[in-house]
DNA sequence: GATGAATGAGAGTTCATTCAT
DNA sequence: CATGAATGAACTCTCATTCAT
């Protein structure tokens, strides 16, 4: 076996993102998680210090590849009257490629998020996003095209949990509702019901 | 000391209701439930049989509780032009007074549903509420203010999501976008984009 | 529910005979026994004190059933010859009847025989065959057809111990020896081996 | 604290099968079996899975521990006049010196050799011994001291019950019967019993 | 750096027994 | 006489964590 300290830490890194997603911190398993990495119980010790730090770090690694995106997403956009449309469709994009995202974060909110509160970096990780919305709206404004009072972080709430909201419930409401969320026009319908609602909002 | 079956088997719902909205299936302890009820733990399992059917039971007491809720909406509303407001009003009412059924939906969601799917009864606990949407849908094409196309289930979807997603992110997301959740105008904001979303898509 | 003791007490033992002999006492319930007696727990500590006081009444009860037969056995035999020969028919009958016998006897066994220690009445019960046999020893030493050294609680051991034997094995030897109890001829084999043995003691 | 998975394992067997003869199955305690070990409670999960698949190890290990004292016979007998005699011997003298077996055994049989039909490779462990004893019931035929009709399993059954007979009822029969079975002329006795049995069936 | 044997606290569950009704 | 609600101790089993190797 050979021996890469490296190696081994983003190997617990991912095993521990997958079980944490799939099970939450109390359902999670230590020993799982060095099954899957492949490696000694041990090394998790030894690289992350206990269950609760490995967490952490799953937490904020998560955090870091939504942000990504959005750096990716602040950058190439340029026409205002098209950004909320492309937000949107590149956060569902984001949320239906990585399931273990969603999941994430619903056990941190269900933990009150008390990770993210110990994580004094994560309180400035949407910070990009969060001027990008607010510069656009500030130009809206003076174009004419959005409205005086629109509070921009309404507007990056609304664009999270708008594109979040189809998958949180991805569980329970296709078997209340008798629905199938895999059908491409009820995607494109809810889609089209978050970019609505924010339009709407900017306008008014 | 007092013996009273029925009062017994109450609060041992009661505090298991608080239990796993609080800490989920796998943190919750029956330990704590037993406590919290007041009463010894041998009774939580003559009465409910086990950690796992008492989470059902507490499953299906709570969707029957906004069942309630739903049931009265459907009862009392009158004007079509007004149903998209009045159920988005009275769902985020009922999600602010019960904060115990927002996270009980998120565990069991990231519980895969499994509950909800063992329990044939919760398959028609929203027929309800879809039937009555389907009827204004209905209603309002042949009075000519509804698109044709609407589908009343992508509706129900939205009305649902809608209002659960100011909710379930509402730990996270104040941290990382330093927003106060119980500012009315961010409240009154949010109702407004999804009343707008919905009323777009019934309308185009 | 009509209140009879006498009645609810024997309910009572019956059902505790079956739950002893089938489970010992460490795998019997005081609940399996109150449900098969069609009484309320309860009853089992007001008439028999406890689960221990109940096995206790139980081997007595057992004990007394055997003693019964051997009773019957004394006062109608008559022929020398055919003393042993049938004893060991009454016995493996008896044994073939009452299969409750042969478990709570091995149950006692290996519980050390604390039971029937802690019951003096139970060192007398096997007095009236035990005389008989030694009275039949000496009749035979006297007609010359029995040898001078007999011991008579050798014989009465080997008629026990050789009829009990043909049930005590009688789960593990079929398997491992792919064999059928259940075989007329071969049980008719080993009450003729028991004869032969316990003859040719007597004989020699 | 020296670590060695092997001893540990060893460890854990013995006592289990101290603490299973002594108490079957339900009475037995993990905790016991632990402490008699000198090992963590743990262990005997990692080791063995469950208190039910110990229990199966342990049926297992005392069944070869006969298997091997028979192996031993059948490799050592030569004239077949003294083989029953042999046998007889043999097998008393092993139950005499292991009361584990004895008590395993018989709270197998009350278990209804669950175990033993549960573990395939138990139906073969008799097979040498009784393959020698049909041999040598052929040859007994051809050489014409022994019945033509002579059934080989018969005189195994009557073996292995012969002598597990004068252990199985150790602890009630001596109260009962106000015998002592340590007496070695009450032991000769009971083997001559078991020897002239077999052998009046082989000859007849 | 890496292993896996070992630990101890605590989890869910059972059960003989008691007691208010 | 009879019920069944309630108790508390003890049981089997789990799991985060430590440590000798």
């Amino acid at each position: 076996m050979e021996r890469n300290a490296e190696r081994t830490k983003a190997n617990i890194l991912a095993a521990a993102v997958a079980e944490f997603s799939d099970k939450g911190f109390a359902g999670a398993r230590v020993d799982s998680i060095a099954e899957m990495a492949g490696c000694n119980k041990g090394m998790i010790y030894q690289y992350y210090g206990s269950k609760e730090h490995l967490y952490d770090e799953v937490i904020a690694y998560e955090y870091q590849t939504l942000s990504n995106i959005e750096a990716e997403i602040i950058q190439n956009h340029t026409d205002l009257r098209e950004l909320i449309d492309v937000i949107v469709d590149r956060y569902f994009d984001f949320l239906l490629r990585h399931p273990d995202f969603v999941k994430i974060i619903m056990w941190e909110n269900l933990n009150e998020a008390r990770s993210v509160k110990a994580n004094p970096s994560l309180e400035h990780v949407k910070a990009p996003i969060i001027e990008c919305i607010r510069e656009a709206v500030r130009r809206g404004r003076r174009e004419g095209i959005f409205n005086e009072n629109a509070n921009s972080k309404v507007v990056v709430f609304a664009l999270i949990t708008g594109a979040f909201s189809y998958f949180s419930n991805c569980h329970t409401l296709p078997v209340v509702l008798r629905i199938d969320l895999n059908n491409p026009e009820f995607l494109l319908s809810c889609k089209q019901i978050v970019k609505a609602g924010i339009r709407s909002y900017l306008k008014k």
